[in-house]
RNA sequence: GGAGAGGUAGCGAAGUGGCUAAACGCGGCUGACUGUAAAUCAGCUCCCUACGGGUUCGGCAGUUCGAAUCUGCCCCUCUCCA
């Protein structure tokens, strides 16, 4: 019998979090944070990291657990994930994970196989195609799927063969660990980017200026791992007075919109999710949760 | 009223006789996805009954085999002088 599994899923700005409250309060839930940038103290502003008032009493976990010097990644959210969950079952709670990072939710559901790792090889002074070219005699299956101008990809799977000694796609298999309910929040394409704007602009009024700055003061740098995430990487320009405040606000703005349209297009090929319009009396998905629990 | 500058696709901006349905950027859309994933990468974006067809570069009329690009007139915008 699989351990239940609510997710809450869905864009940035969605309102995830405060439906996973909602849910936390009425079913006993504590929740799992599945955010990649929350996890670093320091970050609150302009990484919309709920307040403590906010959280109503309901435990979350996997927030400011990093310093922003540290790294973070799927492996680590995965491992801790896991023990998570079975701890909160052992308490008799509801296991909720909330976040849109798609990877990191289905990396925690389903049977994804990260290993410890140590060395990796960057090949710097190897080209995008050479590099391409060497992936595709140890494995011509990556190399297709993978462009040649996506390094990363490339890097990834040519590091994985020399580790491993199999390409990484016969690593992979797609099985559920958990009896998993994901719910994930829609609402208009238009009236989400609205949304987004009005929270950008909350942040600045909240201070995010100044909390780059104090971070900043406090000898984190940009290109600290902590610092990539949307609302911190745009002000790099403003310090270096290549643009006004103005602009960065412009900028993040258009940045989370362009990463809730990447959201939305891994949510909606990557997951079995339930899909709840925004406007979805909240009474609603309250019984369909209690059905799923039931089952 | 006088002197200049200019009007190009949703916006910004190239193009100054054919290779141009028109570079590039932004905005918008779509997609890929097992370790920086708030990342990385790919495609589409005048219209259509779409491996072909139709209509474009302020308007109209010309020159030319052929025009966004040349000519004339008209309309509009901006800057400067009155």
């Amino acid at each position: 019998m699989h351990k239940k599994v609510l997710t809450i899923a869905g864009a940035t700005a969605s309102g995830k979090s405060a439906l996973a409250i909602k849910l936390a309060k009425d079913f006993k839930g504590e929740i799992i944070s599945g955010d990649s940038i929350q996890v670093y103290r320091g970050l609150d502003i302009g990484s919309g990291k709920i307040k403590k008032e906010e959280m109503e009493g309901v435990v979350h976990h996997l927030i400011d657990i990093k310093d922003p010097k540290e790294s973070y990644s799927v492996y680590d959210f995965q491992k801790m994930g896991r023990l998570l969950i079975d701890a909160i079952e052992r308490r008799g709670h509801l296991p909720i994970i909330c976040g849109g990072t798609g990877l990191y939710i289905k990396a925690l559901i389903y049977d994804y196989d990260f290993k410890e790792e140590k060395d990796f090889n960057n090949y710097e002074d190897i080209d995008d195609v050479s590099l391409h070219a060497m992936l595709k005699e140890v494995d011509p299956i990556s190399a297709i799927k993978i462009h040649p101008h996506n390094r990363r990809r490339v890097l990834r799977a040519l590091n994985y063969f020399e580790k491993n000694g199999s390409p990484i796609s016969s690593n992979k298999t797609e099985k559920a660990l958990y009896d998993a309910l994901i719910l994930a929040l829609d609402m208009e394409r238009s009236e989400l980017y609205a949304k987004i704007d009005q929270r950008v602009d909350n942040m600045v009024k909240d201070g995010l200026l100044s909390e780059v700055e104090g971070l900043l003061k406090s000898g984190i740098a940009f290109n600290d791992q902590a610092m990539k995430g949307i609302g911190y990487r745009e002000f790099e320009a403003y310090f270096k007075n290549e643009q006004s405040l103005e602009e960065v606000i412009q900028k993040i703005k258009s940045d989370s919109h362009n990463f809730a349209k990447r959201q939305y297009t891994w949510l909606r090929h990557q997951l079995p999710i339930e899909w709840i319009d925004i406007k979805t009396d909240y009474e609603l998905i309250k019984e369909r949760v209690r059905k799923w629990l039931d089952e």
